[in-house]
RNA sequence: GAUCUGGUAGCUCAGUCGGUAGAGCAAUACACUUUUAAUGUAUGGGCCCUGGGUUCGAGUCCCAGCCGGAUCACCA
């Protein structure tokens, strides 16, 4: 705890003290038996039908005190609103010793502390549902002032809190002060929520693989290490949960799915968190063609559940979810944007078209990162509305089929949404003599300098040895589409925690 | 990592040319027994992010650092 207190902490330490002297607890222990939530009394209250609300109890923070002397309208806030509490004296304390009314609510309330309400519901002169209170209970004091931020009949927001290092380091009292921003979370979890169902009603299995991993494989990225005392063995956080996943596909499971946290040791800005949640799910006996078409169920039936429609507002774009989703080749992507034909060109003709189009490169790139530089540069950010953009060549994909007819490509697709990639998939690559050659080939590419090239996973290799049924899977960006469908521009402001750098406290 | 930008009361923010630190809300006190973001009157509240420098004098100018944000590069 921060030893200097402001003057208003200090005030609000004495209202404590005195408190207790006056034998009031201002954390008491007990239960406090809430029998209703605010959103409900305000909708269905009628004067007509009184006695249905003739004996609530409600509870909450304190968000306003409009002190008019011998009352008090009181505004306190709940997990599903706000509700006003009409609070008289004569009512509470009705006989001659009115010291409590004194200590406990005219100098004792603060806003931010919660506090309890027995009553009976009511309408005030001014038309706002209220509750008169026949009895007031500090539950827990606040000691330190929350933001003050108020809001007129039109929704006018006065003194909001915009400081977003104030909102991701005390998300708890952002979320307290901002409506909007809970709002966002539920809507988070309800698109969680929404997706889990999709899966589960098709007979999908949720399953845990581990985050401790060692070797931090099914993606190429920089892993953060770590180390397991007791075995002495060095350990990986997981960079993604491709390979476990698939282990279970041999195992029999016939559709896995996993929202797995990923960890990996990069740079962070707007778009990255180095800790972010990838929903990837297998199924045995499918292929992308029929991956395609349930990705395109899943994202039509995500903008329904959280928006009632498949036109879903980002910026100043709408996009629009309705399936199905325009296909389009890598290589038919890249002739539309540029005219050049790229589909038959070797590694240094690519090089040449690299050079002519100004696209910077590397001598440890390959042929696959070739590719992918020109369709980053020159087209990926031109697919807005969902597009799946078809067969990558082989060397970028060292875990994905080989088509069953284009020769040197892969059985892959990328969903596009808004000029970014959402979601990665692939017609699995099952036969372990390739797969081996594969990672053989990442370890050529390593040795050349990439050093994004995965490692080989002798265990994987051994578990695809004993056999994987034909199966495809998906691996999708939950805190982007979160951000596509909630309309963020920050991935900070769809995680409650987002990475910042330690605060200092002082000592 | 590079460039740009910000940090002043509990909160939102002003602060001119370098010359005694400001407003609204919040807080404290008093008045008011159905109020409406924010009733009236009075009062208190500051490590101007930190450390150096320039100057008679620095919230303000210079340098370095700390913590954010934006843009760019790389990754999802």
């Amino acid at each position: 705890m921060n030893p200097i207190l402001s003057e208003q902490e200090l005030i609000r330490r004495e209202k404590l003290t005195e408190l207790e002297a006056a034998g009031i607890d201002p954390y008491p222990a007990a239960l406090y038996p809430v029998s209703h939530y605010s959103a409900d009394i305000k909708a269905g209250f009628s004067p007509d039908d009184a006695a249905q609300f003739a004996n609530v109890c409600v509870a909450g923070r304190i968000m306003s005190i409009n002190d008019k002397g011998k009352v008090f309208f009181i505004k306190i806030q709940d997990s599903r609103g706000i509700i006003q509490l009409y609070v008289r004296r004569d009512d509470l304390y009705p006989g001659e010793d009115k010291q409590e009314w004194d200590v406990l609510i005219k100098r004792g309330l603060d806003l931010g502390d919660f506090i309890g309400c027995k009553g009976y519901v009511f309408v005030t002169k001014t038309g706002e549902t209220s509750i008169h209170a026949q009895n007031l209970t500090l539950l827990a004091k606040s000691l330190k002032p929350l933001p003050v931020v108020k809001r007129d009949e039109d929704g006018h927001v006065y003194d909001e809190v915009t400081d977003p290092e104030f909102k991701y380091r005390q998300r708890y009292a952002d979320l307290v002060v901002n409506p909007d921003v809970k709002k966002i979370f539920l809507q988070r979890t309800k698109l969680v929520n929404t997706i889990r169902q999709f899966l589960n009603e098709r007979g999908a299995i949720e399953v845990d693989t581990p985050v401790l991993q060692p070797i931090p494989g099914g993606a190429t990225a920089r892993p953060f290490g770590t180390h397991h005392n007791a075995l002495d063995v060095p350990m990986f956080m997981r960079i993604a949960n491709e390979l476990y996943l698939k282990r279970l596909i041999v195992g029999g499971f016939d559709w896995v799915y996993e929202f797995s946290r990923n960890f990996r040791n990069e740079g962070m800005d707007r778009t990255h968190n180095p800790e972010f949640t990838v929903l990837e799910w297998y199924t045995a006996y499918k292929d992308y063609y029929w991956m395609m078409e349930v990705t395109e169920q899943l994202f039509e039936t995500i903008a329904l559940a959280l928006h009632g429609t498949t036109a879903v507002k980002l910026g100043d774009k709408i996009i629009d979810y309705k399936a199905p989703f325009k296909r389009v080749t890598i290589f038919d992507a890249v002739k539309e944007h540029t005219g050049i034909d790229i589909s038959h060109m070797n590694e240094d003709e690519l090089r040449a078209v690299c050079g002519q189009l100004h696209i910077d490169v590397h001598a440890s790139m390959g042929k696959g990162k070739l590719i992918d530089a020109i369709f980053g540069a020159t087209s990926e950010h031109k697919y807005i509305q969902p597009t799946f953009i078809m067969d990558y060549p082989i060397e970028m994909s060292p875990l994905t089929k080989k088509h069953r007819s284009k020769p040197g490509l892969v059985e892959r697709f990328e969903l596009m949404v808004n000029g970014k990639e959402l979601a990665n998939a692939y017609t699995e690559l099952n036969d372990p003599i390739d797969q081996r050659q594969r990672f053989e080939d990442q370890l050529r590419l390593m040795e050349r300098g990439d050093d994004e090239a995965m490692f080989i996973d002798q265990d994987f290799l051994r578990a695809l040895s004993y056999g994987m049924p034909p199966t495809s899977g998906i691996g999708i960006g939950i805190d982007r589409l979160c951000m596509f469908m909630l309309d963020q521009v920050s991935i900070q402001d769809v995680l409650l925690f987002p990475m910042m750098r330690p605060e200092n406290f002082g000592e």
